[in-house]
DNA sequence: CTCCTATTTATGTATGCACATAATAGCCAA
DNA sequence: TTGGCTATTATGTGCATACATAAATAGGAG
């Protein structure tokens, strides 16, 4: 007899999701803990951790040392966006892209900046506009504020060659950063631009990054009307 | 002297990203196997293979069999969205959760959802519009298809007590599917029901889940203005 | 009864080893 | 040259073991 196969970490992963989903565990329940299942799965307990550790990551279930698994009160899905840069998205899809840099200027941040930013309103920062273009066509519009304080490099960096995406993306390493998703009506300015109608729909990404506790740059991202952010689940 | 004190992978993982960054392995070059990185760093290959593995999770590296480990090509970030239940994520922000049903029919489905769903033109699916409400206030419109030879208990579900959007994620798994973001203007009917002026910018996001290759379910939810998705990177 | 400490316990991680698997590279034959 | 077989090699995974760490609990002092 073949007493020989080893149980994968996929397959008890596989079990414990059917568990779930099959309500013999159930929500807010406290499962049993690694050395037992590793006993009833008849593997190491290794391989038991190992699974769990991809269905916590996946949010199904939360651990906590000492206290235990339990299945999570509210199931929350979890799906990882691709965030490439944008000449690379273009040119995925066999487009040409291009850049157009609009507008490079120190300025006192708007308080909405300053808020995000956490950055002084009587601290200049480098402010700059530019357009994202694919096949020629208006693609999408970044406003963005650089702490020069924090990035130097940033005040001498030709931003009519390479586009601030990414420059900053290639030169400036960050630890974590927030990102928001969210609808906006074009401005006059922004239709121009865009080559679209004022108050058309729009959709707006608005990301800040920060190292070491300081906030390195925010961006604004108005696309071209049509635009969607697409990902797996 | 404490010869003892081990590697963590989470230090590995740090260099990794460290020489990375700083351009000591270059995009889509070769970085040094398994083996030697043990040898280096002084531990077991064990821990490289669970530090690398984290950064290819990230999407900074690509690793193959045999063919080894490199540096990605483009540094494509990744962000994990959380996507809860409507009702949670407005009752975690100290809100009233409501929903209301609008209609409920078997209908032929359009040919977009045909489409997305990969379902005949000619066979009926269950389609649902609803209303969920946060303090009262119009907070999405849901617009939803179902397949109901995939999911034959929909047609007995009471959608009145609990929204689709709940009952099926507790009752319903589902190996796949797929997000999509934009923006969207509101039309007639979607003004009136979100109480906003036609025109009107909103966040949509679209949903499709499918099991076993078989399209389960389709959903399109319009937000009422200003609302916004949010992550961390 | 309250507060603090020590113990217990479940998860987290490191290690050495073995073997599985994918994919390249090299070889040989037609 | 071409086709296909084989050997090689880097990653992928499983296991037994040991110890680290967080956190709940029990026990003891006041």
């Amino acid at each position: 007899m073949t007493e020989s196969s080893a149980i994968s970490w996929q397959s008890i992963r596989d079990e414990v999701l059917r568990r779930i989903r099959a309500r013999e565990w159930r929500p807010g329940q406290l499962i049993p803990h690694e050395a037992d299942l590793a006993t009833e799965f008849g593997c190491a307990r290794t391989t038991v951790n190992r699974a769990l550790r991809e269905v916590a990551d996946s949010g199904m279930i939360e651990r906590r040392r000492r206290a235990g698994t339990r299945v999570a009160l509210h199931p929350v899905r979890r799906a990882t966006l691709e965030i490439p840069v944008l000449r690379v998205e273009i040119e995925r899809r066999g487009q040409a892209y291009g850049f157009t840099l609009l507008s490079r200027a120190a300025e006192l941040p708007p308080p909405g900046i300053c808020a995000r930013m956490g950055s002084a309103p009587d601290r200049p920062l480098l402010h700059l506009t530019g357009l994202h273009t694919a096949d020629g066509q208006p693609h999408a519009l970044e406003d963005r504020w650089i702490a020069t304080d924090a990035i130097p490099a940033a005040a001498q960096a030709d931003f009519t060659t390479i586009s601030p995406n990414e420059w900053l993306v290639l030169n400036v390493p960050f630890e974590g950063g927030d990102l928001t998703f969210s609808a906006h009506a074009a401005s006059e300015g922004e239709a121009r631009a865009l080559r679209c109608a004022p108050g058309e729909a729009l959709f707006v990404t608005e990301r800040s990054t920060f190292q070491a506790g300081r906030s390195l740059t925010s961006v604004r991202l108005v696309f071209a009307p049509g635009h969607r952010v697409h990902t797996r689940l």
